[in-house]
RNA sequence: GGCUCGGUAGCUCAGUUGGUAGAGCAGCGGAUUGAAAAUCCGCGUGUCGGUGGUUCGAUUCCGCCCCGAGCCA
């Protein structure tokens, strides 16, 4: 039996000190950073997500922020090969991996795999996005059931996204998601991986820091920061970046539809929600070392955590 | 001080011609396969401001009191 190269995963819900925990294992141990977040790769999107800042990424680089403009998108098929192939490129420098962040599902696509499903075709959603603006969302739920009854049957038909991507999926590669999603092998990640998951002792501590944050990105000029990030790109509301907790908020401001009270209010609980949907996930992740992200010393520990798993320090 | 309008879920409010009440938001739980910081599903007991009275029965009607807003002095 070969002896799998080490990789830790750092997860955690948002406002959970992931970011600072990785800069200080960057410092002590032989890793190299992977940021596993489907916003930081945004470039200029910076006070919002609450991206490292330059000295911070000088002292402890990472990788995959700040990879493409805010105009494009980025997905978790993405993820895993651009993972895959960083993880590789790490471990033959002798280092280790250390992938840092919350979103969730990249997470799982890297650990379990993703089924050879035909990527995302914008041509096609813009033109799906019209027929359900037209007939409703129901219609399209009830033309997917024709062509793919199972995955109807899965999705509920309220669920937009989902019977879009299903229906997509159906027309560019004329098979069922259903059958597709069958014929994935098992593609176990060729690591042997140490996960640490970040969890909140007290849910109302978490929400404190939230609020704090969230008052501090606006200070620190987020609304701003949207629109000039409005005047050097083509922007749209519906892009993904542009659906970034906070930014989308900072954007209803901007439009008038909401007052700078209601961007604060809103924006503090869109932050709360994705936390919340964060923790669901990581109720759910197989084989995680829970740590209370409210203790002191919290690098001490986990540092002595990976020693006794073999990574060691310098 | 007088008059008027309010006081119902954490918040904003609806409602009960008297049979102890329900929306939105927030919150909580869940799902999650190329948009995932997305998208969606489920969960509503709260001294109906307090206290007396009328009544078989009051959150609802009446009296008094407390609190808030406005108007008049």
């Amino acid at each position: 039996m070969s002896k799998l190269p080490p990789a830790i995963f750092l997860m955690g819900p948002t406002a959970s000190g992931k970011t600072g925990l990785a800069v200080e294992l960057a410092q002590r141990l032989p890793v190299e950073l992977i940021s596993v977040d489907s916003a930081l790769v945004f470039r200029d999107m910076d006070i919002g997500t609450a991206k490292p800042d330059a000295a911070t990424l000088a002292r402890a680089p990472h990788h995959l922020i700040d990879i493409i403009p805010p105009t494009e998108a980025y997905s978790a098929a993405a993820f895993r090969h651009d993972a895959l192939r960083l993880m590789a490129d790490i471990t033959a420098r002798g280092k280790v991996p250390l992938l840092v962040g919350g979103t969730m599902l990249y997470y799982k696509a890297l650990r379990e795999g993703l089924s050879p499903l035909p990527q995302a075709d914008a041509a096609l959603r813009a033109e799906l996005d019209a027929e359900i603006a037209q007939h409703g969302i129901e219609h399209l739920h009830a033309k997917l059931a024709e062509v793919d009854a199972e995955t109807a049957a899965r999705l509920y038909s309220t669920d937009t996204q989902r019977i879009q991507r299903a229906m997509e999926i159906y027309l560019v590669s004329g098979k069922p998601m259903s059958e597709l999603i069958k014929q994935q092998e098992q593609n176990p990640l060729p690591y042997d991986i140490l996960s640490i998951a970040l969890i909140p002792s007290d849910r109302a501590v978490l929400h404190q820091r939230i609020a704090v944050r969230f008052e501090q990105m606006l200070k620190q000029g987020l609304v701003d920061e949207l629109r000039s990030l409005r005047q050097k790109y083509a922007l749209h509301r519906d892009m993904t970046s542009m659906r970034c907790v906070g930014y989308r908020q900072a954007w209803e401001f901007l439009e008038g539809e909401i007052t700078e009270a209601e961007l604060m209010e809103k924006g503090i609980a869109a932050t709360r929600q994705l936390a919340k949907r964060q923790l669901t996930w990581l109720r759910s992740t197989p084989d995680c070392i829970e740590l209370d992200c409210l203790q002191s010393r919290l690098a001490d520990k986990v540092a002595s955590i990976l020693e006794s798993n073999r990574i060691s320090a310098f």
